[in-house]
DNA sequence: CATTATTGTGAAACCTTATTCACATTGTAA
DNA sequence: TTACAATGTGAATAAGGTTTCACAATAATG
């Protein structure tokens, strides 16, 4: 036996680290126990005696997927006081983040496609409102501070500006790294912030 | 034997639209050569009279999907005369479509998060630049008549414009239904629309 | 040092799927 | 009607994946 007898809790930090790395690199189809084990060094059924299953498995890379995706959140906050500004730097850092981890947006988008159980598509539904959440009250501390249109509902700004980050990273998937997410996605926040911080227009033919 | 016999042809429409049933009923994960079979009343072996493998079932899955979606983009656009509002029927309708038809989703997004062969993630890229490339072109005709920011690039904005469509629709498949995608797509939709109109501001620090 | 719980290994048991093949049936054309 | 090509069937094959299990090696504990 030639592989380092290691501490069960720190083993399971290692699988899951290393089955999001598997995922980034083969995706979703190529997460299969064996990979997994490869990559740490270990043989397939030794995965057993850290994870009753491979279901488990994927809940302890959820887990570390939230982790990193609300961490990335609060690290992007402290740079800037300006609202406007903030928003847009996290947006780039949340850029960043993802192309840098191919494995969390496949992870976070698995569920929505594949028909896994219900009860994790619940939670990963979860995840993606605590990282909405955070937005909002963003949004909503710039409405405060009257930097933003206060007929905005921040969940709704939020959502929108989820909608800034998500075909610029999956076109960048689908191109298999050609497409300029990053350039795409800054026009996009030009016209987003236009559009955000823009008093709202009289509607022409508004119902009275 | 029971089943009646069908020109092969047929049989090919059929099993492609079935597939696609059975990935808007059960995920990627469910899409198996029995469940597509089970759906039209087939054998599984008989599938491989009209398709070689599973993979080419794919590939017709995948055409179906490339006509729904560009022939839903032409006819949405013979509708309003007016370019910001052909754009805004133009979501509409996608929102619906894509509502109605959970599967099309699914597959657009597989080869994103599942790790096919490059060839068909090639083959999804293109079905999406190709909708790409007729929403830009509304974009295009917009600006010429004035009526849109004159300083965006088309295709960037044709961009921006699908990101007022996916979260929505993401957020809606991974609650199962619950989340209310018309109502955030409005809102992003009105942010949108209000900085896709704006003239473009004076930079503050711009380059002259 | 001796004992014991923990962790790793290799083989095997299954399960699910795709795929093949010989044969049965049906439509079609001569 | 008869012969032939096309389509459907059921069983068998093969491959890949998860999971179990008896056993080996190691770390921890007394």
């Amino acid at each position: 036996m030639r592989t380092q007898k290691v501490a069960t809790n720190v083993r399971r930090s290692q699988i899951a680290a290393a089955a999001l790395e598997v995922v980034a690199s083969r995706g979703w189809q190529g997460l299969t126990i064996a990979a997994i084990a490869a990559k740490i060094g270990l043989v397939p059924s030794a995965l057993y005696r850290h994870f009753q299953s491979k279901d488990q498995i994927i809940d302890a890379i959820l887990g570390l997927v939230r982790e990193q995706l609300l961490g990335n959140v609060r690290l992007a906050v402290g740079e800037t006081p300006d609202p406007v500004a903030r928003l847009q730097r996290l947006l780039q850092l949340h850029l960043r983040f993802i192309l840098d981890h191919p494995g969390v947006l496949r992870v976070v988008f698995s569920e929505a496609i594949m028909g896994g159980s219900p009860a994790r598509r619940a939670q990963v539904y979860e995840l993606v409102q605590a990282y909405l959440r955070e937005v909002a009250e963003l949004v909503r501390r710039g409405q405060s501070q009257g930097a933003i249109r206060p007929d905005l509902v921040p969940e709704a700004a939020a959502v929108a500006f989820l909608g800034l980050l998500q075909p610029a990273v999956i076109l960048w998937h689908l191109s298999g790294g050609e497409f300029a997410a990053a350039a795409a996605m800054e026009q996009a926040w030009q016209i987003f912030t236009a559009g955000l911080t823009r008093k709202p227009e009289q509607p022409k033919g508004g119902q009275p």
